[in-house]
DNA sequence: AAAGAATTTCCTGATT
DNA sequence: GAATCAGGAAATTCTT
């Protein structure tokens, strides 16, 4: 059965990843794979063939469609090693997502992730009702939804708390490790630095940032897709294996808790499909890196979407199913299949405008086009319209 | 391994 | 005439 409510599908299984620093970013970022018009290019899902995987690069400059759909992103650890308002969007995802595993046992499916694209310095300011409101997911029992988002709500207080001892003891972390960064430190005290601001955006992406290139250690993975280096539980995230005495004191710092973590195993989460076409589409609608630029929302509260730019998404499209030779004609042609199970609906009186069918993925989103609010204006464009 | 779903490719014909 | 839309048919790819 299709269960298109699920979104931002996320990859569980780590494929290998060679161990030799620098990395390309690879294709299976996109969680799609060659068609089979080149030589047999990579192992089957279920097998552990990975010897022959010949592994695809793709030029790193390419590599801009990463968080479309993009599984390995929220299997990041990054932000175990800073304090919450240094967060990204992905670090705060990341951060749920395990946390909600861990702690309870749900994996990234039941998580209403996409609600929580928001920095560190945003989730600390939300309210628990935020929060809990914020976890309400179609799949999922709202009592659950709620017990998630409490769970969550504490957790994130508790860390809080930590980092505030932490800033008041002796332990001055961020002056003794030069990989923290120090402004880390300043921006507990000077939450609305403008300087710290422009930080937290600038770091959204990077090109073939360690997110992409290091296979993260994720203890919901099934085993069969570890690599004997990744499935420890202390695998390591220097490339080489190694650590130097100051990757040591940052583990120090937010250091996992022995023993099994809570919850781990309760539920074994299958490997899931890759991006339909739909999903594709949401995904790039709750994207201000393609919306409203290339695909924009025509009626949110309708589902209907219209595209700025076929073309590329199309070849949007193209790219990430390695497929150079995707059009409009033939995207439009998928995108027509879901018709039928009203996963698409049509909209004939305009051109280029489609609709979410009431079995369409969830689109909810606070913000449709990521329209400016006031406050974010710059003073030049309120005196010149 | 096989079946079914999803997608791709090519096509005809209609509409804007 | 170009772009878009609708959908049939067959082949291919992916998922279960």
């Amino acid at each position: 059965m299709l269960d298109y409510a699920r979104p931002y599908e996320q990859n569980m299984c780590e494929l290998y990843l060679p161990p030799t620093p620098p990395a390309p970013a690879r294709l299976d970022d996109f969680q799609v794979f060659r068609k089979s018009t080149t030589p047999y290019v990579y192992g089957s899902y279920y097998n552990n063939n990975y010897d022959v995987y010949n592994e695809p690069e793709v030029d790193a400059a390419t590599n801009v469609y990463h968080n479309l759909v993009s599984t390995r992103e929220y299997h990041r650890d990054e932000w175990k090693y800073k304090v919450v308002v240094d967060w990204t969007e992905d670090d705060t995802v990341s951060w749920i997502v395990e946390t909600a595993a861990q702690c309870m046992g749900f994996c990234e499916y039941e998580i209403p992730f996409y609600n929580f694209r928001i920095t560190g310095m945003e989730l600390g300011n939300l309210k628990k009702e935020d929060v809990i409101q914020k976890m309400g997911h179609p799949n999922i029992d709202p009592s659950v939804s709620r017990r998630i988002g409490d769970t969550i709500f504490e957790k994130l207080h508790t860390r809080l708390n930590e980092e505030m001892l932490r800033q008041s003891s002796v332990f001055r972390y961020a002056e003794s490790d030069p990989y923290q960064n120090h402004e880390a430190v300043q921006t507990v005290l000077d939450l609305d630095s403008l300087d710290h601001k422009n930080r937290l955006y600038a770091s959204d992406y990077k090109p073939n940032d360690a997110g992409l290139l290091h296979p993260p250690c994720d203890s919901s993975d099934d085993d069969v897709f570890r690599t004997s280096e990744t499935a420890s539980p202390e695998c390591s995230y220097g490339s080489d294996g190694s650590k130097s005495g100051d990757e040591e004191e940052k583990r120090k710092m937010f250091k996992r808790p022995p023993g099994r973590p809570k919850g781990s195993g309760r539920k074994v989460c299958k490997r899931p499909r890759s991006v339909s076409v739909p999903e594709f589409l949401r995904n790039l609608l709750l994207d201000p890196k393609y919306c409203p630029s290339i695909i924009k929302w025509e009626d949110h509260s309708q589902g209907k979407f219209r595209f700025v730019k076929p073309d590329e998404v199309a070849k949007l499209w193209g790219t990430m199913k390695q497929n150079d030779n995707m059009t409009f004609e033939k995207f439009s042609r998928a995108m027509r299949y879901h018709y039928r199970q009203s996963v698409l609906v049509s909209v004939p009186t305009a051109r280029l405008v489609y609709q979410f069918g009431h079995k369409g993925p969830d689109f909810k989103t606070d913000n449709p086009n990521f329209v400016k609010v006031k406050s974010e204006f710059d003073v030049h464009d309120m005196t010149h319209p």
